[in-house]
DNA sequence: GGTTAATATCGACGGGTGTCGATGAAGAAC
DNA sequence: GTTCTTCATCGACACCCGTCGATATTAACC
């Protein structure tokens, strides 16, 4: 601990509260959700477009199918995307709100 | 791949490209850097204060001295802290320009 | 019904990560 | 000088995570 008490305290002190353990654990498990290249890609790709099918993904990314399928998990999971089946097909879209919250985190 | 020729594509194809796979991994590696409640409670305590001794962070949090030591470097890496030395004492701050920078990548 | 295609899930493997105690390096104070 | 304090680094441990092949599930089509 700092003892020089002849200078004013600038920095945080002991006296802060940091953030809620809860607070921060929620915050770092949607900031990793985004912590993986292939998942920035995928949601690059979704803020480009309105809605992506799989199967264009699986596609994309010269991954294997479960990989790609497990990387949208831990995006839904985080709320980021949301998925819908049509068919035999999975289509999956950004949650906006989500984005935009996460944006806030790190600035006004 | 969807087969559907008569229907328009609305989502995005192969035709798109994806982001360049180095662009991906140093966006992920920012992300990562933040994917840890330590690490953005840390953040979180250097935004509301200009600067903040390693020895306040120490205290603040109920982790051994080289865990806090290694969540800092972890952000030292990535670019969203610096830090600099007076006397004894280490004295860490945000870097504001990083974490805009991350910001805008999740929309402007 | 059976067959094929698109996703999801499961199990396992290798590498990465958070944590700690112990140690090292650099100053301050005596 | 020596000692003490602050911080960084190292080694080791347990656990998590990205990846794959194999399998299950669901739906379309014949």
């Amino acid at each position: 601990m700092k003892t020089i008490a002849t200078l004013p305290v600038l920095c945080c002190g002991p006296d802060i509260e940091p953030l809620a353990p809860a607070e921060s654990e929620a915050l770092a498990a949607r900031f990793k959700a985004l912590a993986d290249p292939t998942r920035v890609a995928i949601v690059n790709r979704l803020a480009a477009a309105d809605e992506c099918c799989v199967c264009d993904l699986n596609a994309a990314f010269d991954l294997s199918q479960p990989t790609i399928s497990h990387h949208l998990k831990v995006l839904r999971d985080a709320g980021l995307v949301e998925s819908s089946r049509r068919g035999t097909w999975a289509y999956y879209r950004l949650v906006p709100e989500a984005v935009r919250a996460l944006r806030q985190t790190l600035g006004e």
